[in-house]
DNA sequence: GAGAATGAAAG
DNA sequence: CTTTCATTCTC
């Protein structure tokens, strides 16, 4: 039914209704194409894989499926237009006007919105508006060809019957000259021709792409885009006052001079739409030249190397694991890390096997949810040591452990392990063991999805109302979400990425697969996810403290690193290692071969996979330098997009769920390539997205107090005139009630007394967290207008090569998904400050 | 899906 | 001048 639909005109507004369509915007999709042509090589590679994946697929072909469709649909028909000024102070505001009056449906809540807006002081009216042109340029930088809108109906009927009529039309009209068709088909069928067309954003290449995108982008002149490049000529001023124009200009131009005074303060946004543009038309890059080139790639190497040495244990562990646990293989996932250091020496692991069970048992009473933990542990170990007697020891132990959590079933335990194991750094794993596991069926529905995400946005917000039981349900995750929250600020506070990650990335997983299971599997997860934060924040202290100590500089990076490999500690994600842990044996397989591959290029620095393995390397070291924190944006889109697109289907693809999902069919070893040409596409409209958000964010905030003063005055039209008397003065009650003159910009977090305390402290915490990790959430207005250039951004981009900053942020894009919601555990909004939009989407 | 608002863009 | 569509989300 669904899919008839889709490509049925009104598709989109169903879309727009389901919420995905958000962030099926890929602009540039065609550009990426490009860039896959200009490296067909890796394109080749990449194929190899997909074969691999779809075989793999086969298993869910609802996955498979609804790449297809997202294909489909193509990105580019999914680029939306921007937003006007209004729209973005309804979409700025709207959460605000349904705190005060939840009770308002949306109609109502818009009218208010439109009362607000006529009242706006024109001074704060035109940063909304210039925030809406400056967008709206970045967008269209990076979609040249981009139309608003088809004609009313000629676009429909007459033209492609084959794709959405409708979107077609309006996505890419003018490219004649690129012609680019929608990447998709393209990539299906039509436009033999055009290599491009073969490039399917979900196909394409990895991070190696982007990267030499980036490096184009740098290097390169601005070649590339033409239109784009006169608008910017043609409007100087644009530039002088957004630095998202300069930046863009400077990165099309020059790029080459990193002058990071100004790119840094430059908007990502433009950044990234040069990128893709450049790099569209760029031809071929030479990946070789860039290993040598930068700082940050050679950091990346050394990172590879220490990591190389884990890589071959992992090969090792699977070989040996060929028995039995395949699950629990990909359960290990964490303790296995650990574990390998110390299955080097197998004595060793048996005796600390045998030591462990018995202390678990004594345990049990007093910890179970740590039994549990170790219990797995030693399966894990039991299984590395391949004794059929310890494994079989350990089930009766898990037995026994399940009678005590009534919860916790032999599925469930698996389930939830593998829930941990994306808590790891390794994403790719996850999605994956996710997607095994769990069934293809609940894939397969979106629409479950939706109503799930419905649901628990009902009882988010509808608390008051009703569900007692489902908030029963929540409320146990949620406590321990609460506990893992904790966890996850402290972590973050102390820079470390992993922890938060996992607590997080298990959840929304969880019930992203799960659709039907989730309430079971949701109480779950969390609990085995303190229990791991616990551990691992004690196994990490050492590690924690010596990144809190110290900057996060280069030399400092790197210094970690070469520790991390030699130290077993979680810390360090390893992105190879863990991943293929994850891999089920058949997978496995497959995997391997891949793996020696891999192992071998990446002793060779200058090979691709190399320089792969080395961004996933320079990515850990990010993270667990915090690094990364400017480019967590990624993360709040991702919660964004995933919770509207959930769903999966169609425009799924480009979501994080299409990513998943990809990552899912993925074998092993690879996993990074094909995650990266979706996170390419990603990464470029998550970069302008996030950018966008960014801004978005930095707009003012207005308490309703501000506009009662002046409502009441203005009636705006006759029409709602009727409504507009009664309402406004709703908003005046309530504002004067809560908002206190004080208040008049809203900050980030609203003391509505609706929500519920756990609401509140969830909102607080996440709120801490961000603000004291990252700045990119703004709380308070002018601070964050101030930020809108995005000090730290900046600072990282200065530091870093273009290029590199892309890798990584390609990288986060993988994990958002995974770690997406860290605050979000129950559904709840957490980071009501930054985006209350966003919050509402985020929670599924 | 319709609808509520505003506004930009295209016909 | 009219029609689309962008946002959000209830009904």
């Amino acid at each position: 039914m669904k899919g008839s639909n889709r490509n049925k005109d009104h598709s989109a507004e169903g879309e727009r209704a389901g919420k995905r369509p958000k962030r099926k915007c890929l602009q540039w999709h065609p550009l990426l194409a490009k860039k896959l042509l200009d490296f067909s090589e890796e394109e080749e590679e990449e194929d190899e894989e997909e074969d691999i994946d779809k075989v793999q697929l086969l298993g869910a072909d609802g996955l498979e499926q609804d790449v297809g469709e997202t294909d489909d649909e193509s990105p580019e028909q999914r680029a939306r237009r921007p937003m006007n000024a209004f729209l973005l102070f309804c979409k700025r505001h709207r959460s605000l006007v349904r705190q005060e009056h939840p009770r308002l449906d949306n109609r109502s809540a818009t009218k208010i919105l439109a009362d607000w807006w006529a009242v706006l002081d024109p001074k704060e009216k035109q940063k909304y508006t210039d925030m809406a042109k400056e967008y709206k340029d970045a967008f269209m930088k990076a979609n040249p060809g981009y139309k608003w809108c088809p004609t009313t109906n000629k676009p429909v009927k007459s033209p492609t019957p084959t794709v959405n009529p409708r979107k077609k039309p309006w996505a890419f009209p003018s490219d004649s000259s690129r012609d680019l068709p929608s990447p998709k088909k393209a990539k299906t069928e039509e436009m033999p021709q055009l290599n491009f067309g073969m490039a399917d954003p979900t196909q394409m290449g990895g991070l190696s792409m982007l990267l030499l995108a980036g490096e184009h982008a740098l290097g390169t002149p601005e070649i590339s885009s033409g239109s784009c490049r006169q608008d910017v000529s043609e409007s100087p001023e644009l530039r002088q006052k957004s630095p998202l124009f300069q930046f863009a200009e400077i990165s099309s131009s020059s790029s080459h001079s990193d002058t990071p005074s100004k790119q840094c303060q430059a908007s990502a946004l433009f950044q990234f739409a040069e990128i893709s543009s450049n790099t569209s038309q760029l031809g071929g890059a030479e990946p070789v030249k860039r290993c040598g080139k930068s700082a940050l790639f050679q950091l990346a190497e050394m990172c590879l190397a220490s990591e190389g040495v884990k890589m071959e244990d992992s090969k090792l562990i699977k070989a040996k694991e060929s028995d039995g646990g395949r699950i629990k293989e990909l359960e290990k996932g964490k303790e296995q890390r650990e574990i390998k250091m110390e299955k080097t020496d197998d004595a060793r692991l048996q005796k600390e096997a045998e030591f462990e069970k018995p202390a678990k048992e004594n345990v049990r009473d007093s910890k179970e949810l740590r039994n549990f933990e170790e219990l797995r542990m030693d399966d894990i170990m039991d299984i590395k040591m391949e004794d059929p007697k310890e494994i079989r020891k350990e089930e009766l132990e898990e037995d026994q452990q399940c009678s005590h959590f009534p919860d916790f079933s032999y599925s469930a335990s698996s389930k939830i392990i593998i829930s941990d194991v994306p808590s790891r750094k390794d994403h790719m794993c996850h999605p994956r063991g996710i997607m095994i596991i769990e069934d293809p069926t609940a894939l397969n529905k979106p629409e479950k999805l939706k109503k799930k995400k419905k649901k628990s946005k009902m009882d988010r917000h509808g608390n008051d109302k009703s569900t007692p039981k489902k908030t029963c349900k929540k409320r146990q995750s949620s406590e321990s979400d609460i506990e893992s929250v904790i966890y996850t600020i402290e972590a973050v506070a102390k820079g470390d990425w992993g922890i938060e990650k996992l607590g997080e990335t298990p959840r929304k997983k969880v019930r992203t697969s799960s659709s039907g299971k989730g309430s079971i599997l949701d109480a779950k997860p969390p609990k085995k996810k303190v229990k791991s934060r616990e551990k691992k924040m004690s196994k990490e202290k050492s590690s924690d403290t010596t990144k809190e100590s110290r900057p996060p500089d280069f030399i400092s990076i790197s210094a970690s690193k070469n520790i991390s490999g030699e130290v077993p500690e979680g810390i360090k994600a390893e992105p190879l290692t863990p991943t293929e842990e994850a891999l089920p044996p058949s997978l496995s397989g497959q995997a391997k071969p891949e793996e020696s591959d891999c192992h071998r290029k990446i002793e060779t620095c200058g090979s691709r996979k190399s320089e792969r393995s080395c961004k996933g390397a320079l990515y850990k070291t990010l993270v667990s330098e915090g690094m990364l924190t400017s480019l967590r944006a990624n993360v709040d889109r991702g919660k964004r997009s995933s919770g509207k697109g959930n769903s999966s289907d169609h425009e799924g693809c480009w979501n994080e769920e299409s990513w998943t999902f990809n990552q899912s069919g993925t074998s092993g070893s690879k996993k990074f390539k094909k995650t990266k040409p979706k996170e390419d596409s990603l990464l470029g409209s998550a970069k302008l997205d996030e950018e966008f958000e960014k801004k978005f964010n930095s707009l003012p905030q207005y308490s309703p107090v501000t506009f009662d003063r002046k409502c009441v005055p203005v009636p705006r039209k006759k029409k709602k005139t009727g409504n507009m008397s009664s309402e406004p003065t709703k908003t005046s009650k309530g504002s004067g009630d809560k908002w206190s003159n004080k208040q008049l910009f809203l900050d980030a977090i609203h003391p509505t007394e609706d929500e519920k305390p756990k609401e509140q402290l969830l909102r607080s915490l996440p709120k801490v967290t961000e603000t004291g990790c990252h700045d990119e959430g703004s709380h308070n207005p002018e601070a964050a207008e101030t930020r809108s250039s995005t000090p730290e951004m900046p600072a990282v981009s200065a530091f870093f090569s273009l290029a590199a900053l892309a890798e990584v942020a390609a990288m986060e894009n993988v994990h958002r998904g995974q770690r997406s919601t860290p605050l979000t555990h129950d559904g709840q909004p957490k980071e009501m400050p930054q985006a209350p939009v966003l919050i509402s989407c985020a929670d599924q």
